[in-house]
DNA sequence: AAAATATATGAGTATATTGTAATATAATCA
DNA sequence: TGATTATATTACAATATACTCATATATTTT
């Protein structure tokens, strides 16, 4: 009956995780990946793309910065923000994927219904 | 000028991305899922392998299920939950491999340093 | 039927996240 | 230099999330 708990140092990695997957876990910042998947683009441009307040979009763009998913580079007046690594696209597929499972399991649901 | 915005069905798509991100980005479910990962476990031997009180643990469990990542069946007294699909395995051997590169790209900092 | 066990849930508190308005900062242009 | 533009930040209110304690529910055992 002994605890066995989870390592130290492996809930510090999940903790790691979770930050990672919690800085993705918005609307806003997931509809940014997919605007800046095509390449490097500046605040506004997004915010044109995404709508909603500059300082809103800043703030996720922070948000993502933070969490290492992004890079930024500034150009005169300009700041361009860009994917940090091409892994997280895989991340973007993997939820489409998903999804798209998602909504086949849902059909055959009904069908049986 | 124009705006070209979001389009409606495009942010609803990434809301339900969000909506499953926003239900993994938590250390104690991802460390619930790599227990799942094994197959199906009661609560008890879950709460028993993660640590933690047995009601904040069947909390995170209902998030799961909620999100429709997690099964759960009845048997006696006890309540077995499974990962629903596969699909969500490639999302935490991402999540590994990110961290993976991350590391990867602080080592050659480091050593530029 | 009563006791024991496994799980879920309600209520309350603490903390975190989100969005907005207003403002600060910094670069460019006239 | 002063005006304009692009971006970031601060302060605040609203909302959501996480955790715990106590309790409810349901099943099994005695």
């Amino acid at each position: 009956m002994e605890d066995e708990k989870l390592r130290p140092e492996l809930l510090e990695l999940y903790e790691k995780q979770a930050l990672v997957t919690q800085a993705m876990a918005h609307p806003l910042r997931i509809a940014i990946l997919h605007i800046l998947r095509q390449g490097p683009c500046c605040v506004q441009d997004i915010v044109r793309q995404v709508g909603g307040k500059q300082s809103n979009i800043s703030r996720h763009l922070g948000i993502l910065v933070n969490a290492g998913i992004l890079q930024y580079e500034k150009k005169g007046l300009h700041v361009y923000y860009t994917l940090k690594r091409q892994c997280v696209l895989r991340f973007l597929d993997c939820l489409s994927d998903y999804l798209k499972e998602q909504i086949e399991m849902d059909k055959k649901l009904l069908q049986i219904i």
